[in-house]
DNA sequence: CTCCTTTTTGAGTATACACTCTAATTTGAG
DNA sequence: CTCAAATTAGAGTGTATACTCAAAAAGGAG
């Protein structure tokens, strides 16, 4: 270990850069190439500092959602109105990354696609946190009627939301907050 | 035109051999060099009767979308059930289909891209539909309400049939014919 | 059979991509 | 100041892709 200060702000520079070319241009546009022509750094030390490009790719993903996690310490006291505003503010700031987190799941049938299965367990988590937020709101609610709900719910937020990526004058926003309210 | 025989048969060998290489494997294992293999064909052969390799790729898709269609002469007498089930039939007799017209629709940033398009016509071809079966079934319903609900009854389904694409375990069948009884 | 048209061939082009490797350079703790 | 470790450079590798083209072969109407 013991890492030089050049190596620490060249990572920076390389994740800045990545994150800059996928709002922009999606994955497409994120090629190792203009990584390193962004981060004006050569291939070799990138590959220095990481795997593959992939791993840039999905620690810039992971840091995103984490930045609108409503309840970041898990605490258990977030309301579904917070969950859902979560959800829509991850798709209307970072639509790019939001594709890119979906075809990175979508892609490769061939074995150990770490994508999917992260894409899983964050989709797991996530309708664990709406049935608890649904069960909160409404205490007649058994737990496994909260989670089909939370389950329709959050499949509802994802195609809309895949309606929106596809045509960004569709009103996401709101259809996401009415399809919310016939949960709430 | 005027066309031989011959060629006619090598164009349904081509489209043969790519909706198999679909259903196989995606759109990853459907490569020029994969088609051009299993339809025995040599590359010069694709390019005189197709454009490109996604020419024939939309084709194969479009033909399965429409193999599903309950009501393909557009009299305006199915209902939504019948609506529903042929979106499950879709998606559950051809996953990989489904995802690679998901992808292609999601692919491209870039100007022109003819498959999210295509992807948007549909959908809303679709929602017009489950709006106008909707309507039949509730006469009180306003011709705005019917659409919103359509919107969200169809984002339901697609989100639901990306979670089972993700997960084929998941119980697509059981969770869409529930978001649907909520809008029936 | 003739002869123009369609079809087929298959080697070849162009290109883009992620990634590797070795040697040179820089860093910073002691 | 020293020196081992961290970092960097950058040319190079390997591979896969969709697609082209000129020439040969096959088709079929008259």
């Amino acid at each position: 270990m013991a890492r030089y200060q050049a190596g620490i702000e060249t990572e920076a520079r390389i994740v800045d850069a990545t994150r800059s070319l996928l709002a922009e241009g999606g994955l497409e546009a994120t090629t190792l190439k203009a990584i390193c022509e962004r981060a004006e750094v050569r291939a070799g030390s990138f590959y220095n500092l990481f795997d593959s490009k992939e791993a840039v790719v999905m620690q810039v993903v992971r840091e995103a959602i984490d930045a609108v996690d409503p309840d970041p310490t898990g605490e258990g006291t977030d309301t579904l109105d917070e969950l859902v505003d979560a959800y829509i503010r991850f798709f209307e700031e970072q639509p790019q990354l939001a594709r890119v987190y979906v075809m990175a799941a979508l892609q490769g049938e061939h074995s150990g696609n770490g994508a999917r299965h992260r894409f899983l367990r964050h989709h797991e988590r996530r309708v664990e946190r709406f049935a608890a937020a649904l069960g909160r709101g409404d205490r007649s609610l058994s737990d496994s009627d909260a989670g089909i709900q939370a389950e329709i719910l959050l499949g509802a937020l994802d195609g809309l939301a895949f309606r929106w990526s596809l045509d960004t004058d569709f009103d996401f926003d709101e259809f996401a907050r009415r399809a919310a309210k016939r949960f709430a």
